[in-house]
DNA sequence: CATGATTTTGAATACGTATTCAAAATCAAA
DNA sequence: TTTGATTTTGAATACGTATTCAAAATCATG
């Protein structure tokens, strides 16, 4: 399949390269009848433009990176499926990476990402390890959006959800509903998230009077099988905790598989909590209690800022930091603690 | 930002700008001690080698483009996790379109990719409509690879199930179970998939000495809300179906959701199946009936083989065609008929 | 139809890299 | 040391496009 180019064309339509070009781009000086000529060749042939040659020149690709932890994850699925579609329409394309939680691949992707020259990237999960080359990558003026990500890095971009009142909302809930075992299974400990979420539990715990059960604070990896089979341990114990926040609602279905498989109903004999309000959780079947996000608005946000960035590199010098409210969902797997033996 | 070039490494190291690329691409025929000099300058410097440059005089460009029907439709995002992990390995970034099952959408991200110059594309539900297009792109010899999609194209490559067998073993199940109205919630007829599995679906229903009964066959957009509004409609009316068979999993999820609304109970009332076997199905908690694609063999196949079509162009002319087998996955969404009144 | 303004075109060049070709430097052997 | 082979380097060019700059063609006006 030899490449068709705009000299190709230029020589069968009898004209030079650059006129070929100049239809190409909608020159205003072109007479009509060229332009027509030049047209039907390009049908003809059908001739495509080379945008990797067009990106050399024009120093621009039009694409974007976009870095998640984990596809499968529906949190990060229904956060891509926005940021594409937007994307197409907004004629960037998008080249995805999926790190499943490991540094390495992050690191990797972001090297890749930077040599395939995408304008910008929109970073999920990003680990406290990476702080720094997200502060140069930044510090250079290439446009760096963190998404419900959070890193200490001052004036770096980013639009994250406030997690410590997102962590305090489900407390709240659990304790109006009689809850005192509250078990709290986060993610990884690399997650500034991660944290912010458990201060809020702790803190929210302890201004109602409740002490701190370290005990009941749990980091896990974002695996299906870790959060069930841990989950089944903590609940087979003779004091197991009426209620369980997990750190997703992709855990907290571990988590009911696991209360189901021990033939634990919800939410008479455990409540569970989630995190994110992905649309599954809407489903009247599952009915999962959950922390929402915003989701769709927050993706969308995301991309048009990082568009935002891209197009204003030079004039605005601003940072975009947003945060969004979480608000609770209350749903079927949280109800009133059980009365214990 | 000024972007650092080869030119630049090259006068600060006090050498040519041969002689950088050359130690950029590990050439035998470099002095140690000009190679460390150029190496630490673009250590120094924060040198990246511009990929985009590099596609053009390599004629590579080491990426390739997947194109998916819903992105925050399970199916196709543990389908995208797996490929894009395994593509990150081999050093081929993938840009990730998601048409939202419109054609339109369809049409333009391959042609986007085309001028990206993406070495190959993985398709997932392709129209009928589009059938011309991806021959032409196949005559040309542009790697093409069509993921659980078919098209009547000869030699087109294509991984697929057994979809006429996987709708006769999801029926073959309820007609053991004593079911006698069996609906079947299909997907958009553009699709040859969805006819494929109605005939299957009508074939196995024949030869157990059913009638066909039209009224219970329906096709429907992969849209959430529509399948849940339609199904609730269909289930109250008087000679409700004792058993449904949903396009997909996640279209399973809609019609459990509606069932619950009813209040109907799963599977006493009512028994559904759906199609894929998303992770999610086997969670004990929800427990989906369901036909196994085998998915993550079938998409790590998908990857591979379209590699193998990128790196053996002009070598192998043998297109790739694969069958997968359906495998029946019973779990709790089905039971026996109830007895109607 | 001459003139100047305007429209239309082509030749040449740049973008950043890899590679060819030839020259320069180094080495080994006599 | 000279020779011939070998290693190491640089200059020039190609990849496919967009654009500058100047020349050619066309037009309007007197």
């Amino acid at each position: 399949m030899k490449r068709v180019t705009t000299e190709d064309v230029a020589k069968i339509a009898g004209v030079s390269q650059s006129t070929v070009s100049r239809v190409l781009n909608d020159y205003p000086y072109i007479k009509k009848n060229t332009r027509d000529k030049v047209l039907a060749v390009i049908n003809e042939l059908g001739f495509t433009r080379d945008e990797i040659a067009r990106s050399l020149v024009e120093k621009r690709t039009k694409s974007i990176g976009l870095i998640l932890g984990s596809i499968s994850n529906p949190f990060f699925a229904e956060t891509a499926e926005v940021i594409i579609e937007r994307a197409q329409e907004l004629k960037y394309d998008v080249i995805v990476y999926n790190t499943g939680h490991k540094d390495e691949n992050l690191e990797q992707a972001i090297n890749l990402l930077i040599g395939k020259r995408v304008e910008g990237i929109i970073l999920t999960s990003v680990s406290k390890n990476y702080t720094e080359k997200i502060k140069k990558l930044h510090d250079n003026g290439f446009p760096v959006l963190l998404y419900n990500s959070f890193l200490d890095i001052k004036d770096v971009n980013f639009i994250v959800m406030d997690n410590n009142k997102g962590a305090r909302l489900a407390v709240q809930h659990l304790i109006k509903l009689g809850h005192k075992k509250i078990a709290k299974i986060s993610g990884p400990s690399k997650y500034l998230a991660t944290y912010e979420r458990t201060v809020g539990y702790k803190e929210e715990m302890m201004e109602n009077g409740y002490e701190i059960d370290e005990g009941l604070i749990f980091n896990s990896e974002f695996s299906y099988d870790k959060i069930y089979s841990f989950t089944k341990k903590l609940l087979k114990k003779k004091d197991r905790p009426t209620a369980i926040i997990a750190a997703s609602d992709q855990m907290a279905l571990a988590v009911l598989d696991a209360a189901s498989n021990l033939n634990l109903k919800i939410p008479a004999d455990l409540s569970v909590v989630g995190f994110d309000n992905i649309r599954l959780s809407a489903n009247e079947f599952i009915g999962l209690t959950t922390i929402s996000q915003q989701m769709d608005q927050m993706s969308l946000t995301a991309l048009e800022k990082l568009i935002f960035l891209i197009e204003n590199k030079e004039t605005s010098s601003s940072s975009i930091q947003i945060f969004l409210k979480p608000e609770l969902m209350v749903r079927k797997t949280t109800g009133p603690a059980p009365v214990q033996d």
